[in-house]
DNA sequence: CCCAATCCCAACCAATTTCCTCGGAATATA
DNA sequence: TATATTCCGAGGAAATTGGTTGGGATTGGG
């Protein structure tokens, strides 16, 4: 029931740009530092988000990262579903099919407790963007700690 | 984002015994038959499951296994940490720590993200028990498709 | 009383996945 | 041109997954 660190580090990764969008690109090089990753191991997961559009690149010295669209428009969901694929505790849930998997398919019951399951990850992934990421970290930093977080 | 079969088969093999509660003990032979899983692999789990208590076994001829209390008493969320290790979409925010695994910790927004994906998936589970599927198994069985399901 | 059915246990193993590393090519800036 | 950077493909060690194998312990039935 984990995550792999694709996800882990996608997500640290994508909330970075998110937190200089507007900045200019930001290189690999300073995000693998900031976030204590692996830079080639992080260079592929990036390739993963560019090829998927929710982050740009800009080559050359001087280069790096950008976020492909606003923080608004980036769900948490869309970073983890490059990363780790569709989201889905077993097979015959999976988010992305069109064959049933498994015979039992629409009788089985533990299926649908799966189906539950998948459902209330996707709500949760879906409902947090990297904006709103961005804003309870200012929260966080600016020392309000009492502030409880409500917008989800 | 993925259970293994150890969860997914395990479930099953529960949901077996669930439906079959009251009639004596059920063989490994005839779970792993009806489900179509490998009846020594089967055995591994029901091991563990039958050392958390939520299975006891009769040995012997005419021996087999019996839910270790009714099938109202055992939430799926029970199943799944025994046989997954505790509910946690990463590390850092495991159902069991006393550490705390990041140094970033307390300040890490992408945390607070895993938390409520968690928190979500421990509430869904925990609000299943055997019953519940044993009574919506015997409504999809009575052809009663229309009913849809809300006592979740 | 023996035998077959059944659970119990520990070790082993192949395939896959994870989490990287390495080396170099392409591209842009100063 | 020298340097900073992204891009790309290959390789690989370690862990995990999903089992198998073989044998021992226990019990009911003939």
């Amino acid at each position: 029931m984990k995550l792999s660190t694709r996800g882990e580090y996608g997500l640290r990764a994508m909330f970075e740009l998110a937190q200089r969008y507007g900045q200019g690109p930001v290189s690999l090089k300073s995000i693998s530092e900031r976030q204590g990753i692996s830079a080639p191991y992080l260079e592929q997961l990036i390739a993963s988000l560019r090829k998927a559009g929710l982050v740009r690149s800009v080559r050359g010295a001087q280069g790096g990262y950008i976020l492909g669209r606003e923080p608004s428009e980036i769900r948490v969901g869309d970073i983890i579903r490059v990363l780790e694929g569709p989201i889905a505790p077993t097979e015959c849930v999976s988010e992305k099919r069109g064959e049933t998997c498994c015979t039992r398919s629409e009788t089985c019951v533990a299926r649908s407790v799966w189906e539950k399951v998948r459902d209330s990850i996707s709500d949760v992934l879906d409902s947090i963007t990297l904006a709103d990421m961005c804003d309870e970290a200012a929260r966080l930093q600016s020392g309000d700690a009492q502030y409880v977080c409500n917008n989800i």
